[in-house]
DNA sequence: ATCGTACTACGATGATTGTCGTACGATGAG
DNA sequence: CTCATCGTACGACAATCATCGTAGTACGAT
């Protein structure tokens, strides 16, 4: 048989259903500070935002580490557009699922 | 000079000011479900409750723990009646200093 | 004074986790 | 093809923390 390969759009990892996410997961997701940063800038930005666009005060090892948290806690959504990986917050999904929990969470603009 | 003695109402510890409470220690506190359960408890009884009337999933030693998370977070205010301590929930000042966190985090009723 | 109740204080411990460095993989440009 | 860029994967390490048992203190009742 042949070897598998990791190729194109097989790198997006799966993303965990909203509904299977408890508030438990997103609290735990969003007491580190590093987090609530990525999530504001994304809730911020207009548009996705590649990994590297925000800019946090740690490692790329420890950024990689966050962003997977995120993905998890159902929070972000990612995809790559070619050796980017553009995150997007899945702003509708958690509001619906956890009203006001963002708002007040998040830095008031 | 006379020995100290911790005696009545010196047993009451502390509370912290409100406006020296941050948002990160405000969900470091709020992470962990057993002080949510018992900020759930204290936000639906109409008043004060002692330590012993929450029932808790956890020893004694671990619930005093907990309460006093709580109370260094600014979340709980504590006084004694007897031998019991009571715990009383700061509503109006953490919403006013967090509109809609309270509200974003508990179980709806 | 003695006892029981209510809770605290003090270690100890095991699990989790935020952090990093290094090595690797995938992609697009030259 | 080769190279630089962007991000991941893996293993390691230190710090934090939730948990507990035990011992101790304060207060009210007997």
């Amino acid at each position: 048989m042949r070897t598998e390969r990791t190729t194109g759009r097989d790198r997006i990892p799966a993303h965990p259903d909203i509904d299977g996410i408890g508030l438990q997961q997103i609290l735990e997701a969003l007491v580190d500070p590093v987090r609530r940063l990525i999530v504001s800038e994304l809730y911020r930005a207009p548009e996705p935002l590649s990994c590297g666009t925000i800019d946090l005060p740690v490692s790329k090892s420890t950024a990689t580490h966050h962003f997977h948290v995120l993905r998890e806690a159902g929070l972000i959504r990612q995809y790559y557009a070619g050796t980017s990986r553009m995150n997007a917050l899945r702003r509708e999904e958690i509001d619906a699922a956890f009203p006001g929990l963002l708002a007040a969470l998040l830095p008031r603009p």
